[in-house]
DNA sequence: GCCATTGTTCGATTACGGTCAAACTATTTC
DNA sequence: GAAATAGTTTGACCGTAATCGAACAATGGC
């Protein structure tokens, strides 16, 4: 099988700040990303989440993220990992997500 | 006179990062806040400033900064200035700022 | 005092985004 | 193949926020 790259994320060269901060300026969202802070693949099992919303709700979250530049996701089976892009924002955006983890 | 303390910006330990990223997180606010990078207080006069809208729309993104947190208003006879609270948020935000401008 | 300047506020409109419920897709397991 | 699992998509609803135009407020200059 394919090594699944499934899910688009943009190029990083794509992507711009005001759409990564859109992104960022949800208290969920925001709570995902510090959750991710560690850099492993978190599982979008909506059980696994501390959030008192549906889990088509989780869904667009994850979507919002990913399209933002923010994460990818990693397609296993059934179950999908969402990972946070640290390395490559930490070149594009030096700093920024440091100090949002931070924050 | 009193040296004008007119218009109230809150405390910044009241300040919430998700609130400041929600201000950051529209084109022309964030716009503006770059323009205030060189720590300076800039006068809020609609023609000063590179945007397509409204004066009344200008003063709401004012207004929603200095709210966030993240400006203050000086008020100078009629002239009204705005200012980056940057050593403040500085504290309260390391990094942040900096990354936002350099973005 | 009158007028121009500078900015705010108000009301209306419109667009966008978060949320839910239900239906749907894909994959694993039995 | 049927059922269960993991997640997405769609459509509707609703609150919030961006925008505009007009009215309003405050200040400075004459």
């Amino acid at each position: 099988m394919e090594p699944s790259q499934s899910y688009p994320s943009p190029d990083m060269s794509d992507v711009q700040l005001v759409d990564v901060l859109r992104a960022l300026a949800d208290p969920i969202r925001l709570e995902i990303v510090r959750h991710l802070a560690d850099g492993t693949a978190h599982p979008k099992t909506s059980d696994l989440w501390p959030f008192d919303v549906q889990k088509s709700t989780l869904s667009h979250h994850f979507k919002t993220l990913r399209e933002s530049g923010l994460t990818r996701t990693i397609v296993n089976g059934r179950q999908h990992d969402i990972q946070l892009r640290k390395a490559e924002l930490d070149e594009r955006f030096p700093g920024l997500i440091d100090s949002v983890l931070r924050g």
